[in-house]
DNA sequence: GGTGAAAACGTTACGAG
DNA sequence: CTCGTAACGTTTTCACC
């Protein structure tokens, strides 16, 4: 974390990201007509973007219904004492267990947020059993159930600005 | 939620899931390779994935940080009355607010729980105000500031199955 | 499901602004 | 330094087996 590699993201990049962060198999040809630019220049800049990181990773969205897993769980874990190695550690289990599809590390009334997929509630508990209740340092964790994802996906609001 | 369109996802289907949920622009050749099958037979179950919905997108995963929206929250939101039309009315507004990445209907302590980000605090002040303040129906709110999204992105785990 | 030809797409080199 | 055009190599697509 010592140093930025000049984002350098000008307007047509923004209108690029905005394009593919919603679908990224859209080819060049319709981007370039879209926001008036030649289908190579698309690419150039789409590989630019690649290399520099700010396109993290390009992924397919799967519905975790078609594969069995019908359960979404947002869980809140407080940590019993908040060492530095500790944290570590969890931070590694959370990115290393497969049922954790995302983990934040936030400020506020606990310590992690994870999100959690699993096939049923028996999945769930045994991956409780597995994650926290193994682990001397969770001190507790809060369940809530998703009723409806309502709104999923990583789409970041992309405007115009003037550089 | 009274049909199951036949999920019919057998284990060379789960291999390439797990493959393009990673890496969406593997080629055919590269995923053929690797899981025993031609390269048009890949495409074909790629194809037909899609349009059964089974990969409901393709997309890009864009670093925020790359365009100035380098915070993230996580919101725990309580409706005054859990009316059905107000939840709706609620459901329509996240979906539209391109502040809100993620928004999760639960059960449990509050009702909603959003991922948002925000280019700072100030923009997330904007944000509270917009979509919290000015709707009456919204009995309270509670934040949670990220510090390190420890683990992002829409992963599932994919287990072979014997079908 | 595999094979091979045709079409579509991404990649790169070149010249121009 | 980045654009557009055009040739080139790769990938996807589709008819057929």
């Amino acid at each position: 974390m010592a140093h930025s590699p000049t984002p350098s993201v000008d307007n047509f990049d923004r209108k690029i990201l905005d394009i593919v962060q919603v679908s990224n198999r859209t080819t060049s040809d319709q981007i370039a007509e879209q926001i008036g630019l030649s289908p190579a220049a698309v690419q150039r800049r789409l590989k630019r973007m690649r290399a520099q990181g700010i396109i993290q990773a390009d992924v397919s969205v799967i519905n975790p219904k078609a594969i069995g897993y019908a359960m979404t769980f947002v869980v809140q874990v407080t940590l019993e004492r908040e060492r530095v190695d500790l944290m570590h550690n969890f931070k590694k289990e959370m990115n290393a267990n497969r049922s954790v599809q995302q983990c934040y590390y936030v400020t506020g009334s606990s310590d992690f947020i994870l999100i959690v997929t699993a096939v049923d509630m028996e999945g769930y508990d045994n991956f409780t059993r597995e994650a926290f209740f193994d682990n001397a340092n969770i001190k507790s964790f809060q369940t809530n159930v998703v009723m409806d994802p309502v709104k999923v996906g990583l789409t970041i609001p992309i405007d115009d600005q003037q550089d």
